[in-house]
RNA sequence: GCCCCCGUAGCUCAGGGGAUAGAGCGCUACCCUCCGGAGGUAGAAGCGCAGGUUCGAAUCCUGCCGGGGGCACCA
């Protein structure tokens, strides 16, 4: 019995209750149970007796007096006891839940999939740097996380596109291109343009792709150092993302959005939504009738167009597009884009439920103890490829999929690059390796789990803890899709690989000496090879591998 | 000044109103006759402060203190 069917039998079994008069409520819309964190709290638990005692009117132990009553009736339950102040603690009977892992290896990839977002397109947008410097440490956390997000949903169901928005266009564009140029005749980089090293490397290579480029006159020559420099850094950022695994389904750039006719199409739907108005020569967007602090320009006096125009273009041409969900993973330093985006959905007609914007709070790292600071512009950078060459591709998705990511983060280069157990990754993947050599090393031996097994033989603590643990995956994906949270599965996942070091530590999975194999050893393999596909199943959402062998 | 994020064990961090607040590292004491000891067992050690809501608060609300980030007819 899985939580889920336990909680569709105990939202049965109230709804019972309230049939036969029992409860002077409205039966609530759903239940739900919980593991609880003590062993002798019984296998789940749940708190409805609690909700449903003050609007019954009930003293809360009678109300879970009745509803135990019902409870111990249903197929599969051992004991209900009543605990406490009254929590209805559930002990299932033994071989109910084993039955799991039979379910589990059938399904193999799929366990763990739902369909709570089936039918929702979801457009991902995350990264979206400028195509002016290299990827640095925080772009690798909106890359690891945003592509676990991104996993996350595709297995509840929905249609994810990733995405990402290319700054193609304003005057950091030609200050890239300038800072280039000035490298390329050996000028001193003017104060406003790029300093990191890569400046120099770069323009080097634009010099070999156009050899003529420094006898052009000057505008020209620094449109065409703005121009390749683009290209090559677009590319080079490509190339790094391609390493670290996260492919983007669409690029994005500003200038197409002016290209192609999408600002005016936007402006033309929020003006149709009568938010716009025209003061001090420029146009606006009343932003502030929807939780924005000021009002937004659209059109300068001058008539340019600002860079929000653009957002708010980008936004509309996204829903245009067919999707239903727009979710942005943005740095802390664009926080201020959160009430002006909703704002902006708002104001092309849409609610809340259209748009999502998260914040990525930013990475900070210390190595040797002090702190290294991160700029693109004062040169001193540590680049996504920098720390992937010193971590590894899977350590350094792991390590930044297991924390929420609007909690700032300080890593310790030294501790991540020391690749030890002090790092989760390996423990998790350590786990499925060694699962993997008893597999194999079953195979070996010619034991075979053959077509079925007994489920009640698994009865054991550590067995029925490691089956129960197996058993809550699918919610554990349910809940990281529905918040946007994909560190709950590295979270559960650390749990898991303990609970199967616990049990391997405590139970013996094949025959041992001249030992013949039995019943029980077939078992086992059915409950490893089930521990090994979750193991497997929860790293790929977070992008990280599963290895046979370490 | 206003806005956002964060204050949980010595360190880095989990913890969607529930029972005795968890993990890893570090520290202390243990466990290998055969499946990978990159493992397991036990122990010491903590919710920034003050109010409020609630049967119940690390969690929700208010104020304060501390750390980080941000404010534009820049991009």
């Amino acid at each position: 019995m899985t939580p889920a069917e336990l909680s569709a039998a105990l939202g049965a079994v109230v709804s019972a209750a309230v049939d036969a008069g029992e409860l002077p409520v409205p039966a609530p819309a759903t239940v739900s149970v919980e593991r609880p964190k003590q062993r002798e709290h019984g296998d789940y638990a749940t708190n409805v007796a609690l909700q449903l005692a003050k609007p019954a009117g009930m003293p809360p132990r009678a109300v879970a007096e009745l509803i135990a009553a019902r409870l111990r009736e249903v197929e599969g339950v051992d004991r209900v006891d009543i605990a406490g102040p009254g929590f209805l603690n559930i002990t299932l009977a033994q071989g109910s839940a084993a039955g799991l892992a039979a379910v589990i290896v059938a399904a193999g990839a799929a366990y763990g999939r739902g369909t709570g977002l089936t039918g929702t397109a979801v457009n991902m947008e995350f990264i979206s740097a400028n195509p002016t410097g290299p990827l640095h440490l925080g772009h690798t956390r909106w890359a690891a996380v945003g592509d676990a997000i991104a996993r996350v949903l595709e297995a509840a169901g929905a249609k994810v596109t990733r995405e990402f928005y290319i700054n193609d266009r304003g005057v950091q564009m030609d200050r890239f291109g300038a800072s280039l140029m000035a490298a390329a005749h050996g000028r001193p980089i003017p104060a406003d343009g790029y300093h990191g090293d890569y400046i120099a490397d770069l323009a080097k290579e634009v010099v070999a792709t156009v050899p003529h480029i420094l006898e052009l006159p000057e505008p020209e020559q620094l449109a065409e150092f703005r121009e390749q420099g683009y290209a090559l850094q677009l590319a080079d950022q490509q190339r790094v993302l391609d390493g670290f695994r996260t492919h983007f389904d669409v690029w994005s750039s500003e200038r197409a959005l002016y290209d192609s006719g999408a600002v005016e199409r936007g402006l033309a739907r929020l003006r149709e939504q009568g938010h716009m108005y025209e003061q001090d020569g420029a146009v606006w967007l009343r932003t502030t009738d929807f939780g924005d602090d000021k009002d937004r320009v659209l059109v300068k006096a001058d008539g340019e167009l600002t860079y929000f125009t653009a957002d708010t273009a980008y936004y509309v041409d996204k829903r245009a597009r067919g999707f239903d969900v727009c979710i942005y993973l943005l740095g802390a330093d664009h926080h201020g884009y959160v009430n002006r985006l909703r704002a902006v959905a708002a104001c092309a007609g849409d609610s809340d439920a259209n748009i999502s914007v998260l914040i990525g709070q930013l990475v900070k790292i210390v190595k040797g103890g002090e702190e290294v600071r991160l700029s693109k512009r004062a040169g001193t950078i540590v680049t996504l490829e920098d720390f992937v060459d010193m971590a590894g591709v899977d350590a350094v998705r792991y390590t930044l999929n297991r924390y929420p990511v609007d909690s700032p983060l300080t890593l310790d280069i030294d501790v991540i690059t020391r690749q030890t157990s002090e790092n989760p990754v390996f423990y998790v993947q350590y786990a499925h390796a060694r699962i993997s050599s008893l597999l194999r090393n079953a195979v070996e031996m010619g034991v075979d789990r053959g077509e079925s097994f007994d489920p009640a033989l698994l009865g054991t603590e550590q067995e029925n803890n490691l089956v129960l643990a197996l058993a809550q995956f699918p919610g554990v994906v349910a809940t990281a899709a529905e918040l946007y949270e994909p560190h709950r599965v590295a979270r559960y996942l650390e749990e898991l690989a303990g609970t199967y070091h616990r049990f391997y530590d405590a139970c013996r999975v094949l025959p041992m000496g001249d030992e013949e194999p039995g019943d029980l050893h077939r078992a086992r393999l059915w409950l490893m090879e089930a521990t090994r596909i979750v193991l497997s199943n929860g790293l790929d959402l977070l992008g990280v591998s599963a290895p046979d062998r370490m």
